[in-house]
RNA sequence: GCCCGAGUGGCGAAAUGGUAUACGCACCUGACUUAAGAUCAGGCGCCGCAAGGCAUGUGGGUUCGAGUCCCACCUCGGGCACCA
C-alpha cells in the first residue's frame, strides 16, 4: 500500500483555531456543570528569553494526554497554563540591553505562548495568569500580610491571627515596646539579622535552597557570607507537618523521601553540661544520648555566644578570636573543598560530663555548625568519625566505650552477634567461636556491672575480641538504647528529650527590582507596619536603572517617591521595605489563582476553590521537590490554617504529584547551549508538526528517565502517523461507499454488528482479516498505560494495531473507537479525520471507549512445552483446556516427542494457557 | 561517606515469577523504479552447516521455572553531604 504524507502543516493550525473559538477546552464553571471535576497541573514556566525547550513539550503533553482523557470520560476538565514571569535573567537581560523588565516579559511571553499554543496542547487559556501582573501580585502582596498578622500556635500546631496570641503578663506589664516585640518574634514573617547567603556576582541573598553546596544556584558561582536584615517565612514552625501530612498525598517515594530528608529531622536529647565555678551550663544536641559516657571534650561553633562569656577566663582568648575571625571568612564552599578539623581549645574553661563527672576540656572547631541544633555538641571520638578524627589530630582522649547504665546491651549484643561477626570478618578480623561469644558477653557484662561501681569507665565491645567504633554501633538498633538513655537523662536531670530539624526559615526578600515588592512600610513608632488592602496593589515603580547595588540595597531605595511614606497605622512619615520578593512567592499559590483567575474580590472564591481543589495531579521536575514543592505546601497550610481555603479543600494542596525526566542531546549528553546540541521544538513542528513532536516525546522511554533525542526516531515516528492517515483515508473511503450503497447512515454509525464488512476498493472481502481481540486489547492497554503514565508502551500499542489493521475494513464504530485512541496522542491528525467522517463536533469532547471483557477471549491459545524448565516447543490448544489435553497434544508434538522418549515423566507443572513443564 | 535511580540486541527500549528481546530505529535481502528516495515483502541476540548450545552487569540462593524474589558484590548516572 502507498503510505502518504499527511498535511500537518494545514491541519494543524487549522484545528488549533477552532478549539480556540469553540472553546473545546475550557473548564466549566462549577455552578453550570453536575460533573466531577479533574484538575491536572504542570508547573507553568519561566518565560526565558530563550523560548521554548524540547524538554518543556514532555510534561505538557503527557498530563495533556492524560487530561483529553479525563475529559472524554465524563470529567469537567481543569488544565491551565500560566507564566512565572518574576525573575532574575529577565531583570540581567532588561539591565543588558536598556529595556524595562515588564516589557521584556511581555515580548517573551508572547513568544512561549505562541510556542505553546503551536504543540496543539489543551489548555483553557482563558485562565492564564501572570505573576507579574499586578492583578495577581495583589494578592501575592496580600497573603505576605496574612503571614505577618499571624504566629504558629505550637500547641494546636497550626497558623492562627496575632491577635489572638495571648501576650503574657509579665510582658503586658513592661510597656507597649515589650508587647510589640514579643508579637514581632513569633509573626509567621518577620525580619531578622540573620547571615545569609550572599552571590557577589548576582548581587543578591539567596535561600539556602538556592545556595546548595555553597554554589549559586543562578550562576554557579561562589557565595559569601553576608549580615543583612531579612524578611523570613516561619517554615520551621510547619517541618513536623510537612512531614506527617505527607501520609495524605501520593507523591512518587522519592519525592517524598527527599522532602523528608531535607526538612531532616532528628530526634535526640539536649544535654547540660556544667562548667565550675560558673552560672552557665552549656547545652548540647545529640542523637547519640547512649553514648554519653564517652564523651570526652566539647566542641562549640565559632559562632557560640558562650564564648564571649568567658573572656576573661579564656587564657588563650585572642588565639580564640582570631580563630573565629578565621572561620568567618571561610565560605561554604571553602568550608566543603577542606574538611581538614581545625580547632583551638578554650584554655581556662572545663565541662563536668554529667555521666562520669570526669571533667573534660572544651574546644571551639568549625566543624561544628552554628545553625544546628545548640551550636555545640558533646564529642564523642570513638563513635562519630568527625570526632574521631578532630581527636586523633589534636590528640584528644579516645574512649572506646557504649556504656548506657542498663543491663540492656547485654542481650541486644548476643542478638546482634552474627551482625557483628560479619562486620568483623569484612575487616579481616577474626571473630569469636559460636561457643566463645556467651563467655566473652558474660565477662564483659561483668566487667561493665563492676565498672558502676567502681566508677570506672568500662571497655565495652572490646571484651568482644577486637576494637568496635561508630561503622558498627551506628549500625546496631541504637533506639532502643537512646530511649533508656533519655529517660535515666530526665530522671537525674541532666537533659531532656528534643527534636531538632535541618529545615532553616526560608528568608524571603531579594535586593532586587524585579519582584513583587513588599507591602511593609517601617515606622519609627509603630514599627512595621503593613499596608492597608485598599493599598495593595503596591505597584513596582518605573525606574531609570536597575542595576543592583553594592550597598546591597534593592534599586528600589533610589526612588525617593517610593520610598518615604507616611506610616500606614499613624501617618508619621515613615519608610517603605525596598526588597522585593523572590520569585518563589508567585509560584507558591498560583493553583489556587487558576480555580477563579478573574476574581476582584478575592485570590478565588471558596465556592470555587471547594469545586477545584486540591489538584488532583500535579507534574513537575525533580529539581523542585525541596524548593516550589515545599515552598507552596507550606504557604498553602497557612492559607488553610488562617481559614482562606475551604476546609474540606483538605490540608495538601496536591493530591499526587509525579515527575518527568529530562530530555537529553544526541548520544545522551546534556543538552546545552555550549555543546550545540539544542533542539529548537519549532524546526521540529515545522518539519514533522505537532502530532509527531508530541507522540514522539512520548515514545522516547519511561516517563520518569531521561532519554536521548533521536532524529531518526522521530521519522520513525512520522512514519506512524502517515500510516494511520492512510489507514484512514481509506475506511473513510469505504464508509462513504457503504452510504452510498444504500445503507442507512444511522446503522453504520452505530457499528452494528449485522452491518456487513465491506471490502477495500479493489481488495476481496475474503482478505478481511478479523481484529478484535488486537483493537480491544489495545483499548484496554492504552486506557491504562495513560492511566499510569506510562506513554512509550501506549505508543508502541498503537503501533501494533495500526499495523494489524492494515489491508483490513472496520466496522466503523471500530474505526471512530481507533480514532478517540490516537485522539489524546495526535489531536489535530484525530479531530481533522473524525471531521472527513462527517462529524461536525470535536472528537475530543466524545466519549472514551470502552473494551469488551468477551472480544479478549481467544479460540486458541498457544502454550509453551518445557521439559525440565527447558523450552522445548509449543502447542496450540483450546483456550481454558484441560491439563490433560494439553499433556496429550505436548506430548504427541513431534519436537517434544524424542524428548520424552524412554523418559518417566515424574512430576508436570501446567499453567493455564501459558505453559506445560514436564519433570523427567 | 549517605540516599535514590539504572545496568537486557548495533541503538531507544518491552516483559502480573511462566515462550526474553514486543514496538521503534539502524542494518541485510528482494520487489517496484532509468536512478535515488519513498513504499512494499522478508530477515535480523551470540556461536554453529545442522542438531543444539549460550545469552538480561558479576557471584551465590529460593523455585518445576528467575530479567523479575532474596543475599553479597561491581559499574554508570543523579542528589545530598562536617546536620552531632
Amino acid at each position: 500500500m502507498f503510505i502518504m504524507s499527511y498535511p500537518f502543516s494545514e491541519i494543524e493550525p487549522k484545528w488549533q483555531a477552532w478549539w480556540e473559538k469553540q472553546g473545546v477546552y475550557h473548564a466549566k464553571d462549577p455552578s453550570e456543570t453536575g460533573q466531577e471535576k479533574f484538575y491536572g497541573l504542570v508547573e507553568f514556566p519561566y518565560p526565558s528569553g530563550e523560548g521554548l525547550h524540547v524538554g518543556h513539550p514532555r510534561p505538557y503533553t503527557a498530563i495533556d494526554i492524560l487530561t483529553r482523557k479525563r475529559r472524554m470520560e465524563g470529567k469537567n476538565v481543569l488544565y491551565p497554563m500560566g507564566w512565572d514571569a518574576f525573575g532574575l535573567p529577565t531583570e540581567n537581560y532588561a539591565i543588558k540591553t536598556k529595556q524595562p523588565p515588564a516589557k521584556v516579559t511581555a515580548k517573551n511571553i508572547t513568544n512561549f505562548k505562541r510556542q505553546i499554543q503551536m504543540l496543539g496542547l489543551g489548555f483553557d487559556w482563558s485562565r492564564e495568569i501572570n505573576t507579574t501582573d499586578p492583578e495577581y501580585y495583589k494578592w501575592t502582596q496580600w497573603m505576605f500580610i496574612k503571614f505577618f498578622d499571624a504566629w504558629f500556635d505550637e500547641k494546636m500546631q497550626k497558623a492562627r491571627p496575632i491577635a489572638e496570641l495571648v501576650v503574657p503578663k509579665e510582658i503586658e506589664d513592661s510597656g507597649s515596646g515589650a508587647v510589640q516585640e514579643y508579637r514581632d518574634a513569633k509573626r509567621l514573617a518577620f525580619k531578622q539579622k540573620t547571615e545569609i547567603n550572599w552571590c557577589p556576582k548576582d548581587k543578591i541573598g539567596l535561600a539556602n535552597e538556592e545556595a546548595v553546596g555553597g554554589i549559586c544556584d543562578r550562576c554557579g558561582g561562589p557565595v559569601e557570607k553576608r549580615e543583612k536584615e531579612q524578611w523570613m517565612l516561619r517554615i520551621t514552625s510547619y517541618a513536623q507537618r510537612l512531614i506527617d501530612e505527607l501520609d495524605q498525598v501520593d507523591y512518587l517515594e522519592k519525592i517524598k523521601t527527599s522532602q523528608i530528608n531535607w526538612i531532616g529531622r532528628s530526634e535526640g536529647a539536649l544535654i547540660e553540661f556544667q562548667i565550675p565555678n560558673s552560672k552557665f551550663q552549656i547545652q548540647i544536641f545529640t542523637t547519640r544520648p547512649d553514648t554519653l559516657f564517652g564523651a570526652t571534650y566539647l566542641v562549640l561553633s565559632p559562632e557560640h555566644h558562650l564564648i564571649k562569656n568567658y573572656e576573661l577566663r579564656i587564657t588563650n582568648y585572642e588565639e580564640v578570636k582570631k580563630y573565629q575571625e578565621k572561620a568567618k571568612n571561610k565560605s561554604d564552599l571553602e568550608r566543603q573543598e577542606n574538611k581538614e578539623k581545625t580547632g583551638v581549645q578554650l584554655k581556662g574553661v572545663m565541662a563536668i560530663n554529667p555521666a562520669t563527672k570526669k571533667e573534660i576540656p572544651i574546644w571551639v572547631a568549625d566543624y561544628v555548625l552554628s545553625g544546628y541544633g545548640t551550636g555545640a555538641i558533646m564529642a564523642v571520638p570513638a563513635h562519630d568519625d568527625r570526632d574521631f578524627a578532630f581527636a586523633k589530630k589534636h590528640n584528644l582522649k579516645i574512649i572506646n566505650v557504649v556504656c548506657p547504665p542498663f543491663d540492656y546491651w547485654k542481650d541486644e549484643i548476643y542478638e546482634k552477634r552474627h551482625e557483628l561477626e560479619k562486620w568483623l570478618r569484612g575487616r579481616g578480623q577474626t571473630p569469636a567461636q559460636e561457643s566463645e561469644w556467651q563467655k566473652k558477653i558474660d565477662s564483659g557484662y561483668e566487667k561493665y556491672k563492676k565498672s558502676l561501681e567502681s566508677n570506672e569507665i568500662f571497655y565495652c565491645y572490646t571484651e568482644l575480641g577486637k576494637t568496635i567504633n561508630s561503622d558498627f554501633l551506628n549500625g546496631l538498633e541504637t533506639s532502643k538504647a537512646t530511649e533508656k538513655m533519655i529517660v535515666w537523662l530526665e530522671k537525674e536531670k541532666i537533659g531532656e528529650k528534643k527534636v531538632t530539624y535541618k529545615l532553616r526559615d526560608w528568608v524571603f526578600s531579594r535586593q532586587r527590582y524585579w519582584g513583587e515588592p513588599i507591602p511593609m512600610v517601617y515606622c519609627e513608632h509603630c514599627g512595621w507596619a503593613p499596608l492597608n488592602d485598599a493599598e495593595l496593589p503596591l505597584l513596582l515603580p518605573e525606574v531609570k536603572a536597575y542595576e543592583p547595588t553594592d550597598t546591597g540595597e534593592s534599586p528600589l531605595a533610589g526612588i525617593k517617591s517610593f520610598v518615604n511614606v507616611k506610616c500606614p497605622i499613624c501617618k508619621a512619615p515613615a519608610r517603605r521595605e525596598t526588597d522585593t520578593m523572590p520569585n518563589w512567592a508567585g509560584s507558591s499559590w498560583y493553583f489556587l489563582r487558576y480555580c477563579d483567575p478573574h476574581n476582584k474580590e478575592m485570590f478565588a472564591s471558596n465556592f470555587a476553590m471547594k469545586y477545584w481543589m486540591p489538584v488532583d495531579l500535579y507534574n513537575g521536575g525533580m529539581e523542585h521537590t525541596t524548593l516550589h514543592l515545599l515552598y507552596s505546601r507550606f504557604w498553602y497550610k497557612v492559607l488553610f490554617d488562617l481559614g482562606f481555603i475551604p476546609s474540606s479543600c483538605g490540608h495538601e494542596p496536591y493530591k499526587v504529584r509525579r515527575s518527568h525526566a529530562m530530555i537529553l542531546g544526541e548520544g545522551g549528553i546534556k543538552m546545552s547551549k555550549s555543546k550545540g546540541n539544542v533542539i529548537n521544538p519549532d524546526e521540529i513542528v515545522e518539519k514533522f508538526g505537532a502530532d509527531v513532536l508530541r507522540t514522539y516525546e512520548m515514545f522516547i522511554g519511561p516517563y520518569d528517565m531521561d532519554a536521548p533525542w533521536s532524529v531518526k526516531d522521530v521519522l520513525g515516528v512520522k512514519r506512524f502517523l502517515d500510516k494511520v492517515w492512510t489507514l484512514a483515508q481509506a475506511q473513510i473511503t469505504n464508509y462513504e461507499l457503504r452510504i452510498t450503497n444504500g445503507k442507512d447512515a444511522k446503522d453504520v454509525q452505530d457499528g452494528q454488528d449485522e452491518v456487513k464488512t465491506l471490502s477495500l476498493p479493489g481488495a476481496d472481502v475474503a482478505d478481511v482479516q478479523p481484529y478484535d481481540l488486537v483493537l480491544h486489547q489495545t483499548i484496554k492497554k492504552v486506557s491504562e498505560d495513560i492511566d499510569n503514565l506510562r506513554f512509550n508502551t501506549a505508543v508502541s500499542q498503537l503501533m501494533i494495531l495500526t499495523n494489524e489493521l492494515q489491508g483490513k475494513v472496520m466496522r466503523s464504530l471500530d474505526f471512530r473507537s481507533y480514532l478517540k485512541l490516537i485522539a489524546p496522542f495526535a489531536p489535530h491528525l484525530a479531530e481533522d479525520l473524525w471531521h472527513q467522517l462527517g462529524n461536525e463536533t470535536s472528537i475530543h469532547l466524545e466519549t472514551w471507549p470502552q473494551y469488551n471483557e468477551t472480544k479478549l477471549i481467544q479460540q486458541n491459545v498457544t502454550v509453551a512445552v518445557q521439559i525440565n524448565g527447558k523450552l522445548r516447543g509449543e502447542v496450540k490448544v483450546a483456550t481454558d483446556a484441560e491439563e490433560g489435553v494439553v499433556r496429550q497434544t505436548a506430548t504427541d508434538e513431534s519436537s517434544v516427542k524424542k524428548y520424552l522418549e524412554g523418559q518417566k515423566v515424574k512430576k508436570v507443572v501446567y499453567v493455564k494457557n501459558k505453559i506445560i513443564n514436564f519433570i523427567v
